[in-house]
DNA sequence: TTGGGGATAGAAAGCGCTTGCTGCGATGCT
DNA sequence: AGCATCGCAGCAAGCGCTTTCTATCCCCAA
């Protein structure tokens, strides 16, 4: 069968005891002893059984990373960030500890499931990135897991995701209702006043926040919104590429098309070339994140550059417990706006 | 402290056992019972604890996946899929999984590590995504841990690699040597005749197959390559758009640049923009991969399609034991050549 | 020489769960 | 009516490790 403790111990003519206390150097074990008990361990070959050492010990070196879609770059690069700091393998000494990332794609009872499991496991952290589901109840039974997890000392911080009161969750949130918000401000200093929306998927506080913060700055400019220059759908290029060609069904008199993020502004743009339209001189268009990929779109992207990298390693420390949380357990981190060559100013008089 | 399954069935009136098999479900329990069982359950708010399980039924329910760069959507497709094969929570029913992404960012060690982490873990499955190292005394070691997982029962899965012989593993490769191959022929059909490559990092399968099948067309065409035409860099957008002034500085002739996957393609064609050459008039762009921002690209990219999703799908299917593996553990899948609008025929006659 | 300490090593008691085997009342068959 | 069978529940023995407490051994001060 397979090595045990025990085999290790007998080989190196010591006790288990001093085995499990030379793996794990939290405790005085002479050198030689030592020396002896590496030389076995690495003669048999022989790997920890880690789910007995989690159960003796109540405590494991699981890390949970939560993501909305894990094919989504917005959330592999925190992903990357935050394992990074992890330590994972590789990173520096110390605990190795097993920082996994696990895939909701977005479903409130998948989200449920991974985090009971990770309760399962006795996780040392959990990191949840994205934006969260705003169902009610749902969001009840997240915070009262949530709760739960901290209660059981697991550490939990939240990554570009609003803060869930009163869970002990540390939240480092994104500015999305600001950068919404200047990013409009934008095109519309630059003249626009017929602007399509095309925001992400309902009842999401990305979603919200970032359309709150489009139509605080449609308010303070005075432009009345139509209530059908706003269209929802999922975060991906489809779903932009059709949005758009819904709006200029609608109204084909848009000057600009704000998109909820940059896949679905990708798809806008698509949708725009494809009719005919030249982008920025006869429509511009947003993006929001600034994705790699964005700056290679032609023209380049107007959007707004969030600290994806930045939030997620900051997440990542916090989780191991190797930065302080910001006071009051909350941060939110602002995006900066990126000028492009996709908005430009208005320059077609409306057409029919 | 935390509820167990003994204070679960002092409230249910039952025995430990009798918790545990209403728990899992593999041993006939009175429906009455199991009833009272349940309702203990929810009202003590009992979660199991997963070491403890795993130790006492000697299996865990983890599934590893490994991925080279989790904020490349090559990676983040392919894991994308497999998780959801996996049943990862929110699959079918049947044992609840925790499938989990272990990013290796490549590096050979991490890979090694992951591995030892989820030996340790006594994963259930573990499926390697992605090109592999071809450092000989790496490869051993993995070949070595590879081999030592599947002994111990652990279904090991390669995607998108090659094959591992003698080790258990069932591999899905792609193949990238006929993919490029395809590519360069259509480049060469085309008129091309001074083509410039630019390589993934060296010392990797996927770099070293597709860079065969370039040459292999080449060679068939009765093309001599010029040595100054190759270039390698990562697989990302950075490297190309610098390999591609590289290229166009050696040799300022070429009249196409094939790139070693759509990231650096865009890399590539941002590169040949800005130093004034239209694209495919002045010089044609191929791609790898066929990632959905390719067809975003101006013009759309040429490229091969790889059925990631497909094959992740499918890897995942076996690792869970729910597919038959291909006949010999060896499984190629083809990519499709994807023409578009980033190549076409050379229009400009070779200048100095 | 002798008692006190410091430094190591071992014994053993679990950690919380699974599972083979046993026990026992109810059912089916002859 | 009598015995083999079946269905369901409990007992208890671990799974492989960690850790507290105890036992040595050796060195040094007194």
């Amino acid at each position: 069968m397979t090595v045990t403790l025990a085999d290790v111990a007998a080989r190196a003519q010591v006790s288990p005891a001093t085995v499990s206390r030379v793996l794990n150097g939290n405790y005085p074990v002479a050198a030689s002893t030592r020396e002896r008990v590496l030389k076995a361990v690495d003669e048999l070959d022989y790997v920890l059984n880690g789910p007995a050492s989690s159960l003796a010990a109540a405590t494991s070196d699981l890390v949970g990373i939560l993501v909305n879609d894990i094919a989504d770059p917005f959330f592999g690069i925190m992903a990357s960030a935050i394992q990074s700091e992890i330590g994972g393998p590789g990173g520096r000494a110390g605990g190795e500890r097993l920082a996994v990332v696990c895939n909701t794609g977005g479903s409130p009872e998948r989200e449920l499931t991974y985090l009971t499991l990770l309760q399962r496991q006795r996780a040392a952290a959990v990191v949840l990135t994205g934006g969260a589901v705003e169902d009610a109840p749902h969001a009840a039974a997240v915070a009262a897991k949530l709760r739960k997890l901290t209660e059981a000392g697991t550490r939990v911080v939240l990554c570009g995701r609003p803060p869930a009161p009163d869970t002990g969750a540390v939240a480092i949130a994104f500015d999305n209702r600001g950068g919404g918000q200047r990013l409009s401000e934008h095109l519309i200093g630059l003249g626009h006043r017929r602007l399509g929306y095309i925001a992400g998927p309902e009842e999401r506080t990305t979603t919200r926040h970032r359309l709150e913060g489009h139509r605080a700055a449609l308010a303070a400019a005075g432009i009345s919104e139509d209530p059908g220059w706003t269209v929802h759908g999922p975060y991906d290029r489809t779903s932009g590429y059709e949005a758009t060609l819904e709006l200029l069904r609608r109204d084909p008199s848009l000057t600009a098309v704000v998109a909820a993020n940059d896949s679905v502004a990708l798809g806008a743009c698509a949708a725009l070339r494809e009719s005919g339209l030249r982008i920025p001189d006869d429509v511009s268009v947003a993006g929001f994140d600034d994705l790699p990929f964005s700056m290679d779109a032609v023209p380049a992207l107007t959007t707004v550059r969030l600290p994806l990298a930045d939030a997620g390693a900051r997440a990542g420390r916090i989780a191991m417990g190797r930065e302080e949380p910001p006071p009051g357990g909350i941060a939110t981190v602002r995006g900066e706006l990126m000028v492009r060559g996709s908005s430009g100013g208005p320059r077609r008089a409306a057409s029919a």
